[in-house]
RNA sequence: GUGAGUAUAGCUCAGCUGGUAGAGCUCCGGACUGUGGAUCCGGCCGUCGCGGGUUCGAUCCCCGUUACUCACCCCA
């Protein structure tokens, strides 16, 4: 037997149905603020990640499918959206139309980790990118449309963690404070911080090994450090978000792993799932599309976890599918039990036939395995009668009705 | 990349200090030859993850390997 790939998943009923759900309420909400859909390539030019998400980041640094085509071409799976969206962006100059400054997106990506709970090589993410708004209003925004997201799929233990991490002009400050701070105390921080503080020192503060903790709280706050601008920025953020009853919690140590995040980051995060437990993130990234040859235009975006929220994501009830199933008997009527099956379906029933020969007993069996709401029986004294028998399965009721009569019957019982 | 746990029928799992497998559910059929779900009866299905070792003999013990799960790491 030839097993699917390690940390890919194969998703069918009912667990679809969870997903086409937060699909339609995503897409409706989304409409509802102005955006519309953006599909990109799966895969992307390799230097489109390392350029965009920064080749220090464990992303481009070992989670990348990375593999060379015909031709010699380093090509990568993409392991985000992001980037390729704003190359979209810039190779077909959509910032050129305000119709394209909104953008939503859904499908997998991939990453190369180890799977667990709520973490899959093939992962598929739902996000927005909101282009050209560079005030905090849009961040506000943005935020807000994740949160009623939430609320509309019934998710109801949510946790919205904001923080700001600075600008190209405020952070190296901090960043130089943060190690001069830790500096002395290296002895009591895990090897990993040891390594981090030279290589990305910001990701320190997200460190969970609990000897750390203690050295960490007493680090400079790099909310206590930002330049004029962007603490104004996060100020008015959280203004926002408190007049319009947004509930968030300012996060100090929240940093993100993408390199093009400046200001606002937030995540939004679940009790309900395990170690992996952020649902939703993103922020704000001036300069990105400047960075890909693009106009310097601000853009705020933010992703979520399809797995992770269908996860999470309450199942409705189960009830019977409002479909028909065609019981026919003897091999002389499969032919006029088709017919029937077509007539239905094209008033819009939704009907199941099967091609084998079954007794009425079997069928009808098979009828509630398929767990549809009506059987249609169909056998001789039917057709000498030209009365289909109808059954409600749920409630056992029985009728006779003409072809024509049982279509519109199912169109208003269904 | 690191650590721990698990791997026996389609599914969920039992299997005593080593003697080459069993239950429930599902599925199929019958009791009920034109009427499902309940009940009863019967039936199908296993290289006991894979490879090696120890042993007269391994599902059980040992080594390796692969997959899955959870956690670290990282992220959505």
């Amino acid at each position: 037997m030839i097993n699917g790939v390690k940390g890919t998943q194969d998703l069918y009923f009912p667990e679809i149905k969870a997903w086409h759900r937060i699909e339609a309420a995503a897409r409706e909400l989304f409409a509802l603020y102005g955006y519309s859909e953006i599909r990109t390539p799966v895969m992307e030019h390799t230097e489109l990640f390392v350029r965009s998400v920064g080749d220090e980041t464990d992303i481009v640094s070992k989670e990348m499918y990375t593999f060379q085509d015909k031709k010699g071409r380093s090509l990568t799976l993409r392991p985000e959206y992001t980037a390729g969206v704003m190359r979209s962006v810039v190779e077909n100059r959509l910032h050129d139309s305000a119709r394209h400054s909104r953008l939503y997106y859904i499908g997998p990506q991939f990453r190369y980790e180890r799977p667990q709970k709520g973490r899959y090589r093939q992962f598929h993410q739902i996000g927005i990118e909101a282009l050209g708004d560079a005030s905090p209003g849009c961040d506000f925004e943005c935020i807000t449309i994740g949160r009623e997201l939430m609320r509309r799929l019934g998710i109801a233990q949510v946790e919205v963690r904001i923080n700001s991490v600075g600008c190209p002009r405020c952070r190296p400050a901090y960043t130089e404070k943060l190690r001069e701070a830790l500096a002395g105390r290296s002895g009591e921080l895990c090897q990993d911080c040891r390594r981090r503080l030279e290589t990305n020192p910001l990701r320190v503060l997200d460190c969970k090994v609990p000897s750390c903790q203690p050295v960490l709280t007493e680090a400079p706050k790099i909310s206590e450090c930002l330049c004029d601008e962007c603490a104004a920025h996060f100020e008015e953020v959280k203004n926002l978000l408190s007049e319009f009853e947004v509930p968030f919690v300012p996060w100090p140590r929240l940093v993100r792993g993408l390199d093009y995040y400046k200001k606002t980051v937030f995540e939004m995060i679940s009790p309900l799932l395990g170690a992996q437990d952020a649902l939703l993130g993103g922020g704000r990234y001036d300069g990105l599309l400047g960075q890909l040859g693009g106009p310097a235009l601000p853009s705020f975006g933010w992703a979520l976890g399809l797995e992770r929220l269908a996860l999470i994501t309450p199942a409705g009830e189960e009830k019977r599918e409002p479909e028909v199933y065609i019981a026919w008997m003897g091999g002389e009527l499969y032919k006029p039990a088709l017919r029937i099956a077509s007539k239905l379906r094209e008033k819009g029933v939704p009907v199941i036939i099967d091609g084998e020969e079954r007794s009425v007993k079997n069928s009808m069996k098979r009828a509630d395995r398929l767990n549809v709401k009506f059987a249609v029986i169909v056998g001789e004294d039917e057709i000498k009668a030209e009365r289909l028998t109808v059954k409600n399965l749920e409630s056992g009721e029985q009728f006779a009705f003409g072809v024509e009569e049982a279509a519109s019957f199912f169109m208003s019982n269904s």
